[in-house]
DNA sequence: TACATATTGTACCTATCGGTACAATATGTC
DNA sequence: GACATATTGTACCGATAGGTACAATATGTA
């Protein structure tokens, strides 16, 4: 019998800030490796379809967080208010206020959306769709809902490309706080 | 004497979509070649600095065209609310309403900021300050003013990312469209 | 211990990368 | 036409890209 020890999974965190560091292009298997730690017997043993799977992967784990730290919390929110607090203090966890850049992000804006076109899309559209969830359930009307999800989003992501452009991370927490501020206002019994 | 015309300029429009398209690392040489039409020969003549060159050119004369057709105008608008308007206009006209993405966005979050870190800097700031220059002009207080000017860019750049995420270029338009309208209505005499 | 399987390092492959050298040619000016 | 300069195509360079082959080794099970 194999190891049910899946060492696949332990690559991935470092995966990650590799292509999110250099993209997918610019994330050569030598700095995959040094990255890793791992020798390319080991990466194509855990990785058969290259380069390619090893960022699909990433893709999939992130997808797979945000769904469970993001997206679902969101929809279940007891209290509305509460849980659009929580999902930015969570989301600027996770994008270490604004030090950190959103790999589905940059992926959209290189052709690497192509290649990895149903996770990007996905992504983002679960994301406003969860928000405008919570927002219907505050009494917001439906098309409302969908416009201030939509418009937080891309904040979001705006916010990120002009932290990591003017090498400011305080510029993301404050666009956060802003947004978070302006969002709770806009409910209908805020 | 050497002829007059510089050909170097006719080159850029090419060369800036190829590096929009494929991003700094994924535009080889050979894709530059059939995108310009030029053999490695013409493009070491023009571009002694090769590939660097080449962004550096296309980035200046990005930042150019946004001074003379975004911010300066911005800056100089005889009527702050007309100014603004004009710029919604120009920038959605400029970004083929999200069709198109930005270069200058897509460097920032990749790991060709660092190289052209300056540039990169200088594009948002410049934007966000010749912004938040008008909306001054119209009452508006300073630090009220700066934090809608970075809100507004940073949610541009934001709706590029989930325009060409969800492969839907009508995302632009209305996410636009609510900001310019958002904007125009915290005039202070709007 | 014996065996099957998983994991790994190394050597190697072809293709392409960015870039250089330079001769051939075009484009002026006088 | 003569001459200087600009422009171009082609051949070539070493380095590195992503990927494969495979023998050596580690690991787990019976």
């Amino acid at each position: 019998m194999p190891r049910t020890i899946g060492e696949r999974k332990d690559a991935i965190p470092a995966l990650a800030e590799v292509f999110r560091t250099h993209g997918f292009e610019g994330a050569s298997l030598s700095l995959i490796g040094a990255a890793t730690g791992l020798g390319k017997g080991s990466l194509y043993n855990f990785f058969p379809g290259g380069k390619e799977e090893m960022a699909q992967a990433v893709l999939d784990h992130i997808d797979a967080w945000f769904r469970d730290e993001v997206f679902t919390p969101l929809r279940r929110a007891a209290e509305p208010q509460a849980g659009i607090r929580e999902m930015f203090r969570v989301v600027d966890q996770y994008f270490h206020s604004g030090r950190r850049v959103c790999l589905i992000g940059a992926f959209a804006l290189a052709d690497s959306r192509d290649r990895f076109a149903a996770c990007v899309k996905d992504y983002f559209a679960e994301w406003v769709d969860a928000l405008a969830v919570v927002l219907r359930r505050a009494g917001m009307g439906a098309a409302e809902a969908r416009a201030q999800s939509e418009d937080v989003v891309a904040v979001i992501q705006g916010a990120l490309v002009l932290a990591r452009a003017a090498n400011d991370e305080a510029a993301f927490g404050r666009i956060m706080r802003r947004q978070e501020r302006r969002l709770l206002q806009a409910l209908p019994r805020g």
